[in-house]
DNA sequence: CAGATCTCAGCTATACTGAAATGC
DNA sequence: CGCATTTCAGTATAGCTGAGATCT
């Protein structure tokens, strides 16, 4: 009956909300990650494309500030992308610091597909989730990422 | 009025759970390491500190599994305690492939520490939320996590 | 012989840092 | 000058793989 089956984790260990946070992000990814390297794109191509679509053309630096890719990261996948033809590089005239990133046609069905296969996936996810759940879980993630999003400032005006 | 602080992420991101999940993951893995590195630790440390101490004198491939380490880590993190005298990893004479691990008194005042830390960063971490809330959210994560570390089979028997 | 254990070497991917070149 | 943008090179870490030696 005890089910000491050898690998029952320490009781600390499974005390740490922590480390369910961290275990179940380890495995969302996985899923993530492999469904979208089905469809031959990754969470980087992704986060560019929508940003490119939803913001249209814009610079490097403001698509990686609304995705929270790092600059080089940008570089990186705006590279892979625009070697596929699903986004345009071109000078901005107006900056000529700047690169203006356009999502091209090609990039614009990619993103219809890829959008196709996150809500499948995300639906894979929450699989044993009531919808009421799903936004439960939503809504306490959204506060916790908020509230360590802002490392000090409670609410209202900073004291002087 | 409008906050379109340039760093407003694709709407099409926000409606991710799965990157809820990660982010929240990212951010509380920065958080829990911090912490662990201040009292000159990490997670597997604490993980292998814990299994020692709640699993008596065991194997390395044993603690390893019930802490969900890999073997080659297993060995990193032994060798790392036992230099510091916090385990003593002897050779199992009922069984000569194995090493039998034991945590020393120094060993179990460290893990005494590192649980006064790990639970002040708990409440670090969850302090936006109620201690209902706090339920809830170990709670939806547990359902994800088991639902997805059982691959296929369903509850009930598998059929024949 | 199959299989478990321990150890070492090395790999992949994510996220990040530093610095240079260019332009505002 | 300080500051922003793009680019490249490199770093750190977690988690994992492969292979060998030893033993059941």
């Amino acid at each position: 009956m005890t089910p000491v089956s050898d690998d029952t984790p320490p009781a600390r260990l499974q005390a740490l909300t922590s480390r369910l946070l961290t275990r179940t992000a380890t495995r969302t990814h996985r899923l993530v990650a492999g469904r979208l390297a089905e469809a031959g794109a990754t969470r980087y191509h992704y986060s560019l494309l929508a940003a490119a679509a939803e913001f249209g053309p814009a610079s490097q630096a403001e698509l990686g500030r609304r995705c929270g890719l790092d600059r080089s990261d940008v570089v990186a996948t705006v590279n892979e992308l625009a070697a596929q033809d699903l986004v345009r590089r071109s000078p901005d005239p107006a900056d000529r610091r700047r690169n203006t990133i356009t999502i091209t046609p090609a990039g614009t069905r990619a993103l219809g597909r890829l959008d196709a296969v996150l809500a499948d996936t995300q639906d894979e996810l929450l699989a044993p989730l009531s919808p009421e759940e799903r936004g439960e879980l939503a809504r306490l993630l959204t506060v916790l990422l908020t509230h360590h999003d802002r490392p000090d400032p409670g609410p209202g005006e900073p004291a002087p």
